[in-house]
DNA sequence: ATCCTTTTTTTGACTAATCAAAATCGCGTC
DNA sequence: GACGCGATTTTGATTAGTCAAAAAAAGGAT
C-alpha cells in the first residue's frame, strides 16, 4: 500500500495538471510549491514515484501521471470529496469548515466503509464545494463550465463550484448567498477594472476582482 | 503532537496496566508482543517515551505510565470508542467490523470532529462492546462488573461488557444473543471442566470454556 | 557565443521507526 | 557461589521523508 504521503503528492500532481491543462507536465517548482516541501524532496520524492509507474519522470522536465498514478489519485479524491459530503450531510459541519478534516481522513478510510458512505449520501455526484466526485471505477464526469470572469453582463448563472477550499474564500462565498446551487445575476463585468459584480437572492450586489471571480465556475442559465 | 505510532504505544500499554493491574510495570516482552514489534524496538520506544516523560521507564524494569502519558492514552481510547459507536449508530456498521476502523480513524479525527460526534450521538458512556469511553477531562467511570467465570449457577445476569475486540469471538458472541446490554441466566457452571453453560433470550443455551468466558464481563441481577 | 538567472539535481545530514543478531543482565536452581 | 535461561539492551543497518546548501543544467537576453 502507497503510504500517505505518496498519496498525497499523487493527488497534488492531478490537481495540478487540471488547474493547468495546457502544460504537458508539472515542474518541480509547481509540485514542490504545492506540497510546501523545498525542489529537492520534490525531485527525490519524484524519482521514487517513478520507480513505483505512477508517473512519468524527465530530468529537468517535470512529472505527469501514469494511468496507474491517475487511478490511484482519483480514488483518494473520491474519498476525500466523499468524505466532506458526508461531515455536512450528516453531521453538519459547515462546507467551509470540512476541507482539512477530510484532508486526513482521507488516508485512514477503509473502502468497505467508503462504500457506506457513498450509500448513505444515495451516491452524490459533486461535493459541497461542486467538484465532482470519481467514481469507484475512476472516471470523472466533466461538466462545463463558465468562470465568473468569462461571464458578460446582465447574464443569469446557478452557482456549480468553487475552486478554492480556503476557509476565508468559501465564507465570504457563504456571506454573499453564491454557494453552489444558487442563482444569481451578473450585474456588471468592468474589463478594465478587472472586476465583476454579482447578486444572488435579495442580498446586496457584491463585488469582486478577477482573480476571486475565476475561482467560481458558473453554468450560464437561459432565459 | 505525538505521533499515531506514540499514540498507539501508550494506548497499548494503558490496556496492558488494565489488563493486569496487579503488576506494577509493563515488561518489554508484553509490551513488544502487545505492538507486534521486536523486544529491541520496544525497548528503544520505551526510552524515546520516557523522553517525552509519557512513561517512567525503568531499564530491565519496565514502564508505567505517568499522569501525562495516561491523559493522552484516554484521550485515543475516547476517540476509538466514540468511533466505534458512531460508526455502528449512524451508519449501522456491524459492532464486530467496527474496531479496525475505529483503530486507524483514532489517529486521523481532529477534536472538533470528535466534539459533534460526541454530541450526535447523545454523549454516551459505553461503546457497543460495553468498554467505558473516557469524559474529555480524561476521567474513566470504571463499573463492578462480574467475569461469567465468577457466577454462580443459576444466577440472572445482564451482559456489560466484551473484553475482546476479535471479530471471530464478537460474532461467536452475537450469535448466542449475549450483546452487551442483553440478558440471560446461567445454567451450569462446572468447575471441574472449565466451562460454563448460558443461556439468553429464546435460544438454545451454549456451552464455552473458561478463557471464552473470562472475556464476557456481566452484572449480576437480583430477582 | 557568452553571461545571468532560474530551475533542477545532487550531496550530506537528520529523525522516526523498525529489524536481526550479538551482548548483557537478572534471577532462580542446584 | 556458579550456571544457565529467558528477558533485555545494544549495535549496526535499513527505509521513508525531509532540509540546507552546493553544483549543474536550461534557456533567455545581450
Amino acid at each position: 500500500m502507497p503510504s500517505s504521503t505518496v498519496e498525497n503528492y499523487l493527488k497534488r500532481i492531478y490537481l495540478e495538471e487540471q488547474a493547468d491543462p495546457g502544460a504537458a507536465v508539472v515542474s518541480m517548482k509547481n509540485l514542490a510549491g504545492a506540497m510546501g516541501v523545498t525542489p529537492g524532496t520534490a525531485t527525490s520524492m519524484a524519482k521514487s514515484l517513478a520507480d513505483s509507474r505512477f508517473v512519468a519522470y524527465e530530468p529537468y522536465g517535470g512529472v505527469k501521471l501514469t494511468a496507474r498514478g491517475r487511478t490511484l489519485a482519483l480514488r483518494i479524491l473520491r474519498r476525500h470529496r466523499l468524505i466532506e459530503c458526508f461531515l455536512v450531510e450528516a453531521l453538519g459541519l459547515d462546507w467551509s469548515e470540512v476541507h482539512d478534516e477530510a484532508e486526513s481522513l482521507e488516508h485512514a478510510i477503509s473502502d468497505k466503509l467508503l462504500d457506506r458512505i457513498d450509500e448513505f449520501l444515495g451516491f452524490p455526484s459533486v461535493d459541497p464545494h461542486g467538484d465532482p466526485i470519481p467514481t469507484a471505477a475512476g472516471e470523472v464526469r466533466q461538466t462545463l463550465l463558465t468562470a465568473l470572469t468569462d461571464v458578460e453582463e446582465g447574464a443569469d448563472v446557478r452557482i456549480a463550484r468553487i475552486l478554492d477550499q480556503d476557509e476565508k474564500f468559501l465564507r465570504f462565498v457563504d456571506r454573499h448567498r453564491l454557494r453552489p446551487g444558487t442563482r444569481g445575476r451578473v450585474l456588471a463585468h468592468d474589463h478594465a477594472a478587472e472586476a465583476v459584480t454579482i447578486q444572488s437572492g435579495k442580498l446586496p450586489a457584491v463585488t469582486m476582482g478577477r482573480t476571486a471571480a475565476a475561482k467560481i465556475m458558473v453554468e450560464i442559465v437561459k432565459g
